[in-house]
Formats: structure tokens, sequence, C-alpha cells
DNA sequence: CCCTTTCTTGACTGTCCGGTCAAGAACGGG
DNA sequence: CCCGTTCTTGACCGGACAGTCAAGAAAGGG
């Protein structure tokens, strides 16, 4: 793969490290962030570090990001993109209500299984320890943190109420309700998958998910 | 409460502080430490605050605990002692088996209902947030972490076992499985309570802590 | 009362942290 | 080709970090 440009020194890094193109380092950053940050948490990766693994300078950082803080809340919304686009590949009209909430279970311990090959351990969900480091206190963090959540379960909710609709699912079951049930059982099936380093553990059967939605 | 000291100084700091009697230091270390890295984390609070906080010079800290690595390690069985002593006064043998798992669900919510309240904001599960961070890499506390969840999940799965015993629960159901789902449940709802800043979250019903054990 | 063990004190080290800045290079519209 | 904007560079700051240490005070057994 070649990359051009007329920048000098640009092109040196480029040698040695790869793509600092003018506008692609806001990205390599936030990359390279969201990958640290994955394998630890955000107050354990340093600023240095993402520059450092990025190939990029402390001052360029933050020309994009005016603190840390911001970064993280880039880092939170470029996690949820990922898990949207697993989301929007399991969630097809085609695929059956429910079985689109399968799908996606079956996809999330794949990408999990995947990085544990990648990075040696588990990791724990991408959304999951970010999402509960920045609602530590009140504040935009935590607020972002909720949106997210809540748009996560919103697609669970719908494919609920999509079931009833269909006369799969019993309409006295509450759609949203069920889908923080989901939700909560999905990050701690991440949780233990992490502690025991078994990405096998997320993947919870179709029955799991059957009962947990209409345990109302 | 009056304190008894031959200690001079340590008296002046008993006035101030309260209580550094000679061998309850490493306690009230462990104890600050516990409160402080329950709310928040292990990597975002640093040793001096912790002094600080308990009252105590580094050096002190440093006799009874080797590195933060160690301190870390006996908080966690801290807490692990907190969370048993919970498990315990539900699990009562005169207590219906799956009614012992409901009771500690409600006693867990009423914790964090408690800690919102002293705190300001909810926590999330002391043992959920600090496994996760000990278990980054392979080592001691990964290790200390899947024993420590997996005593919790005995608890739950012993009591389901009993119950199937008793003919409340099918004998088609693996005790250590459903364990596991419940765990994963009551770590997720408490992710959630803590996102939401909502400890309410985490009780569970009982119609779905039935439909977890079932669910095989 | 003495003497060994246990614990406390407070200053110290070197490192790494998040964040700043001024100067200059590259970019891109006109 | 010029010029204002956007981005990069690399040095710099003050503070916080984990961890160390020697000297001395308290504790406790004999």
């Amino acid at each position: 793969m070649t990359v051009r440009s007329r920048t000098g020194y640009a092109l040196d890094r480029t040698v040695k490290k790869g793509i600092p193109l003018a506008r692609e380092t806001r990205e390599r950053v936030l990359r390279t962030a969201r990958d640290l940050v994955h394998g630890a948490s955000l107050a354990e990766v340093g600023i240095e570090e993402i520059c450092a693994e990025a190939g990029v300078h402390r001052g360029s950082l933050y020309h994009f990001f005016p603190s840390k803080d911001a970064l993280g809340l880039a880092v939170l919304d470029a996690n949820w993109d990922l898990m949207r686009a697993m989301l929007d590949e399991a969630f097809q009209a085609a695929v059956e209500p429910l079985d689109r909430i399968d799908r996606f279970i079956q996809g999330f311990g794949r990408m999990l299984g995947l990085m544990r090959q990648k990075m040696g351990t588990t990791p724990g969900c991408p959304l999951g320890g970010l999402t509960a480091e920045l609602s530590a206190q009140p504040g935009p963090g935590r607020d972002r943190a909720q949106a997210v959540l809540e748009e996560w379960a919103g697609y669970f909710s719908g494919a609920v109420h999509e079931a009833q609709v269909r006369g799969q699912v019993s309409r006295s079951v509450d759609p949203h309700a069920a889908a923080l049930r989901i939700l909560a059982f999905v990050q701690g099936m991440a949780l233990l998958a992490k502690v025991y380093d078994r990405p096998d553990r997320v993947v919870a059967t179709r029955e799991t998910i059957r009962a947990l939605i209409a345990a109302d």
C-alpha cells in the first residue's frame, strides 16, 4: 500500500510508522486510543502512550482534542459506532425479530474471540467498561453513556415489539424492560468472559434470551 | 467515643482524624482504600489520597502492603468479605432455596441505594469493577478474581441444586451454568444502575431469576 | 526495666502525567 | 503564486505518581 504526500517529514514518518497524512491524524489517534482503552481503561492509558502508538506528537493530539476527557468521549462514540455496525448487520428486516438478537449475540461473541486472538487476552465489552468509567460522577460523560446504552437497548426493544406484533411474544411484556434485561445480561456475560478469559462465555443461548424476554 | 493511647503524636492525630492505634492502621488503610476504589477505580485512586483520607503516612502503608498491586488484591479480598457477609445473611437454611437468591438481590439493591445516599452517586458492584480491572492481564489478579466469582457463583448453584432436590427446579438444569447466568445478570444490572444512577434498577424480579434458572 | 520487634515519621527520588506554547511547515481557496 | 488557515513540531511546565529509606518512637515479652 503506497501513500502519497508532498510533506517531506510526513513522508519520512510514513515510511517508519505509516500514513499520518494531514486529515487522517485525528482518525489515527482515535483508532489507537480506542484500541488501547479497550485493552485496559481510560485511566490506565496515557496521552503519551497513545501518541507514540499512533506516531503522532502531543501537540497534534491536543490540536484535535481539547482534553483527555474529550478524547474519552470521542472514544465512547467511536466504540458505539463499532457496536452499531454490528447491530445493524444482525438486525436486518428479512430476519425474524427475535433471531436478530441471537445473531447479534453470536457476532458479539465472535468479536470477543477475535480480540482475544489479537490481544492475547479477552477484553470486556468496548462500551461496558468505558460507560462504567465515565459514569463515576455526574456530567457529560455519564449523560453520553446513558444515551449510548439507551440507543443500544432500542435495538432490542424494537425487535421485541415487532415480535409482539407478529404474535411471537406476549403483549403483556414491556419491550423496553425486556431490552434492559437483555442488555444487562450481555454486559454481565462480557464481564465473565473477560475475567475467565473465555470469550465463548458470552454466547447466551436462544433459550436464555427467550426466557429473559418473557420474564416479566 | 474516646480513644486511649500512650502515643503522644498518635493521640494528636486521634483528636484530628480518629483512631490510628497501632494495630488498627492496616485495617484503616484497607477500609479507606476499599471505599475510595469503590467510588472510582484502582487506577484512579492514588496512594497519597488513600493515606491522607486514612490519616496515615506513606511509609506506614508500605509497611503493610508491599506495592499498590498488593493493596489492590487486599481490597478485592476485603470486598469479597463484605459480599460474603451479605450472601450469608440471605442464604439461611430456614429460607427456601430460591428465595435465598431473591433475598440476596434485594439486599444488594438496598446496599447500592445506601451507597448512593452516602456518596451522592450510585457505585457499581464492589466486586464487578475491581475484578474487571484486575483481569486486564493474566496474573495473580485475574486468578483471584476468578476464584472470587467462582465462590460467589457457588452460593447460587448450591441453592439451585437444593431446589432441584426439593423438586422445585427441573433436574435437566445445570446448577453451575444457571449460577453463572444469575451472576452475569446481577453484574449487568449493577452496571446499568451505576450508569443510570438508579439503584432500583438492580432489583431483578423473582420472575426474572426463575426464568434465568430454567433457561437451559 | 530492658531489649527486640513492630510500627511511624517525613523527607526524598526519579518518573510520568496531562496540558501548553511559539514557531514554522503544509494545505487550499482565490 | 500568494496568503490566511490548518496542522505539526519539540521543547517545556508544574504537579502528581509509586516507591524508598534511615532514624527513631512505641509495643510487648521476658
